[in-house]
DNA sequence: AAGTGGTCTAGACCACTTC
DNA sequence: AAGTGGTCTAGACCACTTT
């Protein structure tokens, strides 16, 4: 039960304490230096300890306080999309270079003859359509923006190596959408049948967009998404040998 | 340009080299001797500074190795799935003790007969209905279980204040579904009508099922997520005085 | 003034990796 | 053997909060 490390046992004390209500929400956890002289250690390793425990968002210092214990969130959630499923392959269906037009030009914040890349592909499992993804992102020779970002393949004519965009971000809209007709024949139903949409806009550093994609899935499609991302995040470092 | 802080000037340095290619994916940084040597400073400030990275899945130590730079996580989204929502209010329609029944006994590995307590609700955004919202959860007098997960209003009589669950997880199903007949009249469409629906099963530490909701939402509603939830959770952090 | 966390030092020993 | 990260010490000074 006692590690050998003595952060370890520090953790795991006050962890168990914060779950079993001995140290409430709101409420102050021992100082750092009553845990130093609790444990015998020095303040460092107490801190460290103490900065592991922040990072699973179950107490947070306040200068000149001390630790409080905070209550447990619950309503953030990990959503795990994947540009291309690990299981299944994809088929290109369109690869290409258009002006924006109109409803894209808006997207973009650009001019309607501005050149844009469009990939189209249709996602498979076990052999049958899953889902009809289609994205749009400016062409710029040399300029490797969004490749990483939506983890295309490799064009090496578009994107250098080395250049590997930070701090692009995507948001996401997730709402039902009746399917246009091309997206209808791929599936099999109705045109104008209500499916599962998923729309993404990439956002450079600087929050400009710089690439729009969509996504149908097929009636019977799902995307999950789990909570507890915190730990989630812990147990996935820790399975990949963190 | 220059912080007071040596850890500060430590991670702005490698973030900004990181982000400019100076290091690239699955290279190595240099090392922590390297690093302290560099700035004038202690292995201990290094390491923080190299912690801070780590924690913003920038970089990864290699024991006997050093610190590889990471590729970005793109895939990963965080969603935001507020219970009982910010803006707009909520109107309950039931709150009962029922037996679980065929259907959910299965979902709960209980019997048919178990009691559980269901709470319908109907969520408003500008008078208008949002969304329709069903959760059931078994009925333990005395065992707070699922009120804090699910952030209902506290019900004195089912549950105590001192103990929050720690641990306990959830699954969300993001899918369209049909709507049932009390939903449709809801959202004044047709039974039958394709919907947005999110399907959520709350888990115990010990991954046994103790709770499950539903929520339909109306033709037009949206669910929204974003990237870089690392990034987000950094901002968020500061943002509330961190 | 006393207690708290925030930053920092100059060492030490250990475990892992490579040569 | 030499270099790497992982754990740990016994101090120090500073900034914030409360009495």
């Amino acid at each position: 039960m006692e590690s050998n490390y003595v952060y370890r046992n520090i953790t795991d004390d006050l962890r168990a304490a914060i779950s079993d209500g001995t140290y409430a929400p709101d409420e102050l956890i021992p100082s750092e230096n009553t845990l130093a002289a609790q444990y015998g250690t020095s303040r460092v390793t107490v801190r460290k300890a103490l900065h592991i425990l922040e990072n699973e968002g179950l107490i947070r210092p306040k200068h000149g306080k001390g630790y409080f214990v905070l209550s447990p969130e619950y309503n953030r959630f990990l959503l795990d999309f994947v540009d291309k499923p690990a299981s299944g392959s994809s088929k290109y269906l369109e690869i290409n270079v258009i002006p924006a037009g109109e409803a894209l030009a808006k997207r973009f914040l650009t001019r309607e003859d501005t050149m844009l890349v469009v990939i189209r592909r249709l996602l498979l499992e076990d052999e049958t359509p899953a889902a009809y993804d289609e994205k749009f992102f400016p062409y710029v020779r040399g300029e490797p923006l969004i490749e990483r970002e939506l983890e295309y393949e490799h064009f090496p004519d578009v994107f250098t190596d080395k250049y590997i965009p930070r701090g692009i971000w995507t948001k996401m809209e997730i709402e039902t959408e009746k399917a246009p007709q091309n997206v209808a024949l791929v599936f099999g139903c109705a045109p104008g049948e209500t499916l599962l949409c998923v729309s993404r806009t990439v956002f450079s550093s600087e929050n400009s967009p710089i690439g729009f994609g969509r996504r149908w899935y097929s009636p019977a499609g799902v995307l999950t998404a789990t909570s507890n991302y915190s730990q989630s995040e812990r147990k996935a470092s820790e399975q990949r040998g963190g």
